[in-house]
DNA sequence: GTACGTCGTTGGATCGATCCATCCCGGCGC
DNA sequence: GCGCCGGGATGGATCGATCCAACGACGTAC
């Protein structure tokens, strides 16, 4: 390599350099790297070292131009939901971006237009930026799984393709129905009866599926669910007015809501009518927000194992980019619950 | 350029490609989408036909490459701090990133070692991967912004050099000292004369620079403040006994925090004392988290105009990288009081 | 001693966009 | 008519790592 020796400091040394300075060729300083296996063990050594000395690291882009791959996933963000509880996005990246690390991938934010979901991973498959995308905002009955699949773009999903069914693709979800289960068998184990529903709107998947929990719990133990539950908008306000109606109507002992958000409206009602949350009414909410943790009394809430989805959203990319290709279909991951204060005491 | 017409339809359309159907070169169809202005109208006109019918779009790894530019930018983000109050970095990496894009940068995010946090820098720097960084953790007395003078890579710190004054780097903040004031004037126009202040140890610039606002707003209309500041931990714990001990000591008739963590304690505290928030002692907090706005009552809060942070941030990044370089040094701006009902009824 | 297979190594070609020096062509001045 | 000028277009070289076909050295077998 004709390389001015007195070369800028700031110019990072190359393959090239990398070659000339052990005295091999540049093949077999790529091997050692890719591949150290196919060299000699003193060849190798001889290598590494004058990879360190120089302290080599192989060019992004020359390498992603060659192997048509950059390594990076794309993830796209929406605004945060201010006047909400809802804060899973920022607990999900931090895991994924944990878990991308070690598998050798980074990841690459990018927001789309409102109105067009789809410009901005249009964009970047085809300008060969990404690998793969993780898509996470499913609940709206994902048009970007169907448009990624039919591009044959690589991406996992967190979230069910709940409007198809029959989706071929991977995905990667938390059980919701489970966690609402277990939160209505909490408070069935402490004596109540009488426990409402607060969730979200009839189109929502994820609502109807969480509210599912909630019901089988019921009727796994022949109570009735008739009056009390509530379909709402996510926001404290429809969660108070809501925890009000059902009060008046239902005479509830316990809440359990699709969302911290409307657990916290549960929470203001309650203090409203002078009623103590735990001690006279018990609340669970869903998401395990910072809201809940820091709120006083503290909120009972379902927690989504989002390390865990980390991992296998992280596992499924690797199938799919992987060689050979490694199916992966739908993962299904079970939430946790965070018992504190809003649970109250045993009542039997 | 030797392509195969009936070539594979996964494979995006080159230069080359466009080139050969518009019957120009390649340099004319890169001008068409670098320079459009140094090509005469109809060539234009027929290059960006072209491109559009082949639905092209540069491929990112060989410009790149040949650029030696990535147009991405790195941002280190750590975890979520749980049972905490705070979330700036959720509201900020989300301007970041919309304003990143429409100057023509994506956001590439990492995770460093906890033990060394230089290390994930150093891996991208190297390998070319980003263009800059944008460095949000200076509050450790930032030895990534020393470090990445040294190796003379582009980066705009979000946060002041507090512990090296004659730092050249670009930097963008919020004035702390400044909102803590707002916040204390606010209480004082109310009527308040027995402002407490609830911060961070001595150690934290931050903190430091924040009680100054209180202490300042405070000497502006001759009040004492002897006895009335504590400096403890940003947990919602060491809150709720620090404004116990300063009830109990000072009688304070309002609060004023760091943090929307410390004044969830202070509310806690209220709450065990049967003194309610608002009406009997005012507490304003700091960063307008999703507690303050869900919590009840409604915890007013210093609120960061992160949006204005990243267009500080990207216009910084602009000036580093652009040709010519612009110089940018630091950008202080001013935070905002959101006002609600922990801020209590005028006294007068 | 020659032929052969293996392992490790080599130089050249390649990925796709951009930089560079050159060339073409129409217009202008003498 | 000849030479000059400049906007516009051209082909070759380049960025740095990887793929590919071929090559050298060594050991074994005949």
């Amino acid at each position: 390599m004709n390389r001015i020796p007195g070369r800028m400091p700031t110019t990072p040394p190359t393959l090239a350099d990398v070659a000339e300075r052990a005295g091999v060729s540049r093949q077999t300083v790529s091997n050692a790297v890719n591949n150290p296996d196919l060299l000699r063990a003193d060849t190798l050594m001889r290598v590494q070292e004058a990879i360190s000395e120089l302290g080599y690291l192989p060019n992004r882009a020359a390498r992603n131009l060659r192997t048509r791959s950059s390594h990076l996933i794309g993830l796209r963000i929406q605004p945060v939901q201010e006047g909400t509880a809802n804060a899973t996005m920022d607990r999900f990246v931090h895991s994924l971006v944990e878990t991308s690390r070690e598998a050798g991938y980074h990841v690459l934010l990018f927001s789309g237009d409102v109105g067009d979901p789809l410009a901005g991973y249009d964009d970047l498959l085809r300008s060969t930026a990404v690998d793969a995308f993780v898509v996470t905002d499913t609940y709206l009955g994902n048009p970007q799984a169907t448009w990624l699949d039919s591009r044959r773009a690589p991406f996992v999903a967190f979230g069910r393709p709940w409007d198809n069914p029959g989706a071929t693709h991977a995905w990667v979800d938390v059980d919701g129905a489970a966690g609402c289960q277990l939160a209505t068998d909490h408070l069935l184990d402490k004596g109540h009866e009488r426990i409402a529903w607060i969730g979200w709107r009839k189109d929502s998947f994820i609502g109807e599926d969480r509210r599912s929990g909630w019901h089988r719990a019921m009727h796994a133990r022949g109570l009735p669910t008739t009056g009390l539950a509530s379909r709402v908008e996510d926001t404290v306000a429809s969660g108070r007015s809501a925890a009000g109606v059902l009060l008046d109507e239902a005479r509830p002992t316990a809440f359990v809501c699709a969302s911290d958000t409307l657990a916290m409206g549960v929470l203001h009602t309650l203090h409203e009518r002078g009623l103590r949350a735990g001690d006279d009414v018990a609340v669970v909410g869903f998401d395990d927000s910072q809201v809940a943790q820091v709120v006083r009394p503290g909120l009972s809430s379902v927690r989504q194992p989002l390390e865990e989805v980390a991992v296998e959203v992280v596992s499924a990319l690797e199938g799919l980019l992987g060689h050979p290709r490694v199916a992966h279909r739908g993962v299904l991951l079970t939430p946790t619950l965070e018992v504190r204060d809003s649970s109250g005491p045993d009542r039997r």
